[in-house]
DNA sequence: TGATTTGTTCAAAGCATATTGAACGAAATT
DNA sequence: AATTTCGTTCAATATGCTTTGAACAAATCA
């Protein structure tokens, strides 16, 4: 009804975007390059934006631009985030591929750099997150159609009401179907 | 180094799904169909993992079963979710085009039903979220491109390390190029 | 072998968002 | 005009993910 003063039917009431990560409070006290330091806070934000931690994010935004390999506590003292977070996230990045392991000779301490060809690495994230979960919505949504069917037998849904379900999946699966066709094109745009 | 009995190269430690909706814990108290109360589940866990409140996508997934147009106390009974995150939930799915209003004659209440048109609600929310993202982002490169001139200056950076991120700037900015190539196609997919 | 360095783990704390629910205002009803 | 019915708001609470940091284990060093 818009019963109330504020309310506009364009208003959206829940944050869309994410926290913003003031660079003052957290200090990235061995960051001089600004240039590395907006990349380190861009690239945490779109970590978080797409469900990541945003620590793993600054990792790989620190990595992204740095020319010579990093250690766990270059990334500690550039970052200033705890051990643990750089250890955790570094491991994360190397089992996405994106981030691999140089081997200094003589040296004790692990050292990493970034992939470079940004293509394998969404190629991967495509692999591991997009088209698994493509694949585990069609399931649940085939899990519903056979549900819809159940439902009709126990009277849970009657006649019309079923229909319109089924209708409404169709248009989903219709929709998955279209999904399954860009995929060729996707892999294609990544490899 | 892998130093440790259990890490695995292939092994990422971080969470990557969201967490379960195990439907006997929230009740669904009135909702008798298993269809609905799988596309409920589903829905919200599909908003959750997009960075959005559960609770909307669950509201929007029992909308978009739903025959009849549905009231508030409609959602609250069959949810099992306060008002509060009900009337929250809708006017947020208003907003988006993904919800709309049913003016009924002689009746107090508000009523609502999915827009059965997914392109278009699909179609909004790429125009609102995908694309101010993408232009966004491609904000903040410009900025790091500019930033990294003055730390060319201050000598935050050698030249050779000046020149890397250079590089790795422009690879950025050839994928943005590439996206925006992509865009029209989208679009026409959309509409 | 003992001491040191380094990476990993995970319980606890921190933090940010989602949800609730009671108070409120508007509209409809009496 | 008073009452009832609704939808909205927002402070407080609940929830769940992220981060920390200390304890630990492996590897290297002396």
């Amino acid at each position: 009804m818009s019963r109330h003063f504020g309310a506009q039917e364009t208003d959206c009431p829940v944050r869309i975007c994410v926290s913003v990560d003031r660079g003052s409070e957290n200090p990235m006290k061995g960051l001089r390059s600004k240039a590395r330091r907006e990349m380190v806070q861009a690239s945490g934000h779109l970590f978080q934006l797409l469900g990541l931690p945003r620590s793993t994010g600054q990792n790989y935004g620190l990595f992204y631009l740095s020319a010579t390999p990093q250690s766990l506590d270059d990334i500690v003292g550039n970052l200033g985030i705890s051990k643990g977070s750089a250890s955790t996230g570094t491991r994360c990045l190397l089992a996405w591929g994106a981030l691999k392991q140089v081997r200094t000779q003589g040296q004790r301490r692990d050292y990493f750099e970034a992939v470079g060809e940004l293509r394998v690495v969404l190629s991967n994230a495509y692999r591991d997150y997009v088209k698994t979960r493509i694949a585990t919505y069609a399931r649940r949504l085939a899990t519903m159609v056979s549900l819809l069917e159940e439902d009709s037998k126990t009277g849970a849904l009657d006649k019309s009401e079923a229909k319109f379900c089924a209708q409404r999946l169709g248009q989903l699966d219709k929709m998955h179907q279209t999904l399954r066709g860009l995929a060729p094109w996707a892999e294609k745009f990544l490899n």
